[in-house]
DNA sequence: TTCTAATTCATAATCATTACGATTTACATT
DNA sequence: AATGTAAATCGTAATGATTATGAATTAGAA
């Protein structure tokens, strides 16, 4: 995902364009890392000091909603990401240092799903968390 | 996991027998079900109305650090429940209706491992959500 | 029974997140 | 280009979960 085709998805529903969700987009579309509404925050307010959390949470919500940006939950935080385009089903490995994030491609859950007869999966979640090669110096 | 391991477990730690403590272990015990501090707190204000969310997350902290409680996160809050003592690796199927945990012995991590070389896999969270035959009626 | 460290109580602080009324802005329409 | 209006943002306050603190209480050893 990068930045035109997530205004393609925007405009396509209706939502204007502004300098602050160009702005927030353009943070994710810059670094694979996991972000949250703090790192945002922090660089915006440097161009717009009066940028407040409310701004924040309210297109982080439409984004995901709209499946620009992917949510995640890790160190007591929410965490947000690029949507990733790869096709296929995957998960990712976190690093915990720098925060990068590999993509793993190894998920059980239809497996799973024949050993659950009676159980309906609504969702799942695969997150490993460690150092990356570089970190791992 | 039960009270009475439980106890040991405080006790060679050097940690005094409470009745909070007895009547945390308790709710803990006579259930399988994720509790949050707020379960606990609603509950246990009935028997001792001063009860404060300090004793509460103080003592969770405690069992989680020796291995009485695990510790896991949905739903936005910190979720606990009597550490299984079964042996072998394995994650949870946990119901978003009743809140039943099903175990499940199913995980590619060492698959994984291999998979990735050069990272150090330092934890890793694998959950299942949904719903559990008796609330899929 | 006394002593002391551990524990709890009562309350306030902190942190992430959400909510709200007033103001401003994007952009379709004229 | 000017105008009208819904959408977006600002500024700030509220909420909910969690953590911190200092005073009072209590468990358990001596």
């Amino acid at each position: 995902m990068n930045r035109t085709r997530a205004w393609e998805i925007l405009k396509a529903h209706g939502y204007k364009k502004t300098d602050k969700r160009e702005l927030i987009l353009s943070m994710f579309e810059e670094t694979d890392k996991y972000l949250t509404a703090r790192d945002l925050l922090e660089v915006l307010k440097k161009d717009y000091p009066g940028m407040s959390y409310d701004t924040i949470y309210r297109n982080l919500a439409t984004f995901v909603e709209l499946g620009i940006l992917e949510e995640t939950e890790f160190n007591g935080e929410r965490n947000f990401r690029m949507h990733c385009e790869i096709d296929h089903h995957h998960h990712h490995f976190i690093c915990m240092e720098c925060g990068n994030v590999k993509e793993v491609s190894l998920c059980p859950i239809e497996k799973l799903e024949a050993m659950l007869p009676g159980y309906t999966i609504e969702s799942h979640k695969f997150e490993i968390y460690g150092k990356c090669p570089q970190c791992n110096g």
